[in-house]
DNA sequence: CGCCAATTGATACTGTTTATCATTTATCTA
DNA sequence: TAGATAAATGATAAACAGTATCAATTGGCG
């Protein structure tokens, strides 16, 4: 069953999945803000998705939510070159961002050998690895073109 | 006393010669913060490190002094696993932690090949690389072999 | 010594995140 | 379907980190 399915769900729809799948309600501010969140096409801020949001939301629910979907993996937390911590939509599994730090998109890397390296690296070390956190800065391929243009 | 003077250069040294090579005055409070700093052996935060200075030692100072030894690399941020930074002495120029879960040590990790791994893999995404930030998270030798004793 | 710009620290402020709690609401059961 | 009840909400207040301001202080210079 659920043979062709292509590539059905939406990110508001798997946002809602997930939160059933653990058990939380239905409800209708989360439901809002699954809209919202399927709506952003990059990384950002609490506090930004709530300036989208009907201020009769409640800024406690905004914060609750993301922490759950978070926790759920379905947003997944991007670190911005100057420190700043945002959110993103999330696909499950480990994996690392190409931050463009020029239009501020980014793309997941996934296949990404970097583990075997790390791996050889701990172990030089006698350091048994448990995990890691890597984010890549640079230009996407549109706007490392749209650069030369205008250089 | 102090005849062979081998590792010579303590952190609070090297603090202090990076205050005064960037034409910054040696004043009481930046002498105080500078041994204090020296004196932490793993990674902390700007409030954490000012609760073990005197209270007479100004916020301000300590943020505002903060922020320019890591502008002279003298400091690093480092990034914890659950999205916290913090602070830690640093070596200077482009390297990586392997931070260790368990005790909060750190060890620096250069010669790492990881680089050359990003470049094929942001090339093959159309990305121009103009940066990086990775962590890694584990435990230490010590750790890793009292963690087995206890088990 | 004495000047002057750099520095300091008290204070207040900004912005983000969390805690509290009375009210509302989704879901379950009968 | 109605009622029970535990989860969820949102208003409010508070905690918290970091920044801005500015009068007073101080280091380093001649």
């Amino acid at each position: 069953m659920m043979a062709l399915k292509k590539r059905s769900v939406s990110a508001t729809d798997r946002i809602l999945e997930a939160l059933e799948e653990r058990g939380y309600r239905s409800t209708a501010p989360r439901r809002t803000l699954a809209a919202a969140i399927g709506q952003q096409d990059r990384h950002f801020t609490a506090e930004g998705l709530r300036k989208q949001l009907p201020p009769s939301l409640g800024r406690a629910t905004v914060y609750r939510t993301l922490k759950i979907l978070v926790e759920a993996e379905v947003l997944c937390r991007v670190l911005l070159e100057d420190g700043d911590l945002h959110y993103q939509l999330s696909h499950r599994g480990h994996h690392h961002h190409l931050l463009c730090v020029h239009c501020g998109s980014s793309q997941d890397l996934t296949g990404c050998d970097i583990e075997d390296v790390l791996v050889s690296t701990s172990e030089r070390h006698g350091f048994e690895l448990s995990g890691h956190w890597l984010e890549v800065y640079g230009r996407c391929r549109e706007c490392a073109e749209s650069g030369k243009a205008a250089a």
